[in-house]
DNA sequence: CAGTTATATCGATGGATGTCAACATAGACG
DNA sequence: CGTCTATGTTGACATCCATCGATATAACTG
């Protein structure tokens, strides 16, 4: 992705939070609903879990994918998922890759659907 | 749905905030993955947003369809959707439907969501 | 260089889901 | 009762997506 493209979660970030006086624009809408699709899938949310619940908020594949009865392909695929929308960071330190929680991005998610919409 | 079953609103609700330093069990993530589901789709997170804009935070079916160029039958079934998983009450005057935001659904998951998981 | 390990990509496949047309239900009104 | 309007249900269809095996890339090791 290039420097001058926006991550969805960078668009969101933007425009949060929404007013309860006024609704959603389609616009809107379709710049929020890729970072619920990236949450809402079981394994997905728990590798985010699973992230955030570790020291300094990072971990490596390998940590990871231990915890789930899948695939090595699955796992890369899930972590790539939550990487483009902006959930998580990506880091290579020889020969490891590390994934880290993108903190902000959570919590203006979370305002965002506290807040009333 | 029966009085002794739980929405998805409320299992999730008497088991946040999940702290950060254990992670998600798979239960837990079983039981938010279904809300989240039902908001990541462009149609019913502005749905949602229209209900919420409006005095008293409800709408009838009539209100909301305008804004949409879908079928009656989608809206219909988006509006069961976000029923059935606890974000939307239902209540029927007369010949017409009206759909209300839960709030406290919609705090309690942005709660866990900005809460860091 | 050859071998080993960590992670990503590709192509295929089965299941989930958004949408519609057709039909059903249910209340209001004459 | 018959009709009109508002909303829900059903069944079909097309598309999307989670998963896998096979393969590729990339870095360490000897």
């Amino acid at each position: 992705m290039s420097a001058l493209e926006l991550t969805p979660v960078e668009t969101v970030a933007c425009c949060s939070p929404l007013m309860s006086s006024t609704p959603m624009s389609t616009d809107q809408a379709e710049r929020i609903v890729p970072l619920l699709k990236a949450l809402a899938d079981p394994v997905r949310i728990r590798l985010l879990s699973l992230v955030a619940a570790r020291e300094g908020r990072e971990a490596c594949v390998c940590d990871l994918s231990d915890a789930f009865e899948l695939s090595q392909p699955t796992i890369s695929h899930h972590l790539k998922v939550l990487h483009e929308v902006g959930l998580l960071d990506r880091t290579k330190r020889g020969t490891w890759v590390y994934y880290s929680i993108r903190t902000e991005a959570l919590a203006d998610l979370g305002a965002l659907i506290g807040g009333g919409l």
